[in-house]
DNA sequence: TCACGTCATTGATTTCAATCAAGGCAGCGT
DNA sequence: ACGCTGCCTTGATTGAAATCAATGACGTGA
């Protein structure tokens, strides 16, 4: 205790990248028990403190545990699973504002009250703990402070992309972007090269992209017969010609 | 020196609500000399690092000082005057993300490359500084970087609020919506109640809410001939019937 | 095995906003 | 005064996606 190392976290200048992935998981210290990863050491205080902060969960396929407007009293951080995040109009019209998978962190779009409503769209395992909470943690640790503002700055760099999404592309390629996007972030991790599995369903999909099933459904359907890509029946899609997905939707670079 | 208030901004822990409005403009010491207000007081070395920070600039109306792509060196806070920020495909399309006025922040949007453009749509007073710089500043006054991620999920509200209009409402219901927003703006500063002086032209407004600037002229001409609005030559709007304006907009509470 | 509900695909028709087109108005420089 | 340009409004027509409608595939439970 005292070292440089301890120095290091609590001033947050710690120059090694952090991966929020790995950072708030471990609060759930009481949970998982891998108190380690934060940073290279932490002393007894420390695990004490971490002990008690986050709550594991789970939350069952279809079920919701955010509701637009309620008192923000949470910060979520997932584990496994995924969520879609969502805003309604009162006459029922849904815009699915994203979806949230292992490693997401959910409630920085909150004032006092959430901006948003949260259904799991697979069996969803993820930390609990409260904004109160997150405060002290802050405190103790303010390279979590750090990450957070690194993470709602990406996260607004995705919303502005979405608004281009919304505002100025035609179905086939909002659904080529859509496509493009997952198809980078399972190439980004080993395994699989271009076969993905898209958890959420074809009505998911039209909340998210501002259209209707059927569209959507035309869409995918004028997308396979090009040959860019490959429909299975198990919600997976294996994209076939990646820079012609890419031309279709109009990325910029 | 030492005193609680010097605590107070060195630790961030202070309660009373500071407003970035005058938080930011102060770290131009050296263009405004208006150092104090950042918090209580200032050491005289805090001073001599704040006057060395922010740098005074004026945009002229019709003028871009941000390009998308290109790498994201400074941060902007505005002064005086509104820009807007968007994102173009390259058949010239374009998506406004946003419009950042007095006390707004620009820059957060950005990895290592801004995510978007900005134009000045008035003539623009601003102050710019370096992102290296802003992190010095973070390590110095903690409370600022606080007030930022405050910042950064108050704009992602926004950011799905304006999904939810992009992606769902029709023509009309945007219109009322971003005029409801104004309005409610306008309203909150003391002054004038109900009468609106957009600063941007009806392209600006069709670009914004993903429409084309003639159903934008129909929609205002709708809410015109209802009597919800009175529409003068200087893009002058007065809301006359603030709660059917808030009906059509579909504002959910 | 069958009935039922959910989810997805495809076709026919309608509709809202885009596009095409014309004209008005104000500012500005010559 | 004149023409020019930029900005806005309004009308006529077109078009892309929504809506309406029918059908099929799949999983589940009786």
């Amino acid at each position: 205790m005292g070292g440089p190392s301890m120095l290091d976290h609590r001033t947050g200048n710690r120059r090694a990248p952090i991966n929020l992935r790995t950072v708030i998981p471990d609060l759930c210290a009481k949970c998982e028990a891998r108190h380690i990863g934060l940073c290279d050491s932490l002393c007894d205080e420390d695990l004490h403190f971490l002990a008690n902060v986050g709550r594991q969960t789970t939350i069952a396929k279809g079920h919701g545990f955010v509701t637009e407007g309620d008192p923000a009293r949470h910060f979520f951080n997932i584990n496994r699973g995924t969520a879609k995040l969502y805003k309604d109009l009162p006459d029922g019209r849904r815009q699915i504002t994203g979806f949230a998978g292992s490693g997401d962190f959910i409630g920085l779009a909150a004032d006092t009250r959430y901006a948003f409503s949260a259904e799991a769209i697979e069996d969803v395992h993820l930390c609990r703990f409260d904004r109160t909470d997150l405060r002290a943690v802050f405190g103790r640790f303010p390279v979590i402070e750090r990450r957070l503002l690194d993470v709602a700055s990406h996260e607004l760099i995705i919303a502005q992309e979405q608004m281009l999404l919304l505002g100025r592309k035609t179905a086939i390629e909002r659904l080529a972007s859509f496509l493009e996007v997952w198809h980078q972030r399972a190439a980004a991790s080993p395994g699989q090269t271009q076969r993905l599995t898209l958890p959420m369903t074809r009505g998911d999909l039209a909340d998210y992209l501002g259209l209707t099933i059927e569209t959507v459904s035309r869409a995918l359907s004028a997308l396979r017969k090009q040959g860019v890509i490959a429909v299975a029946a198990d919600h997976g899609v294996s994209v076939l010609q990646p820079a012609r997905l890419a031309g279709i939707a109009q990325t910029v670079a």
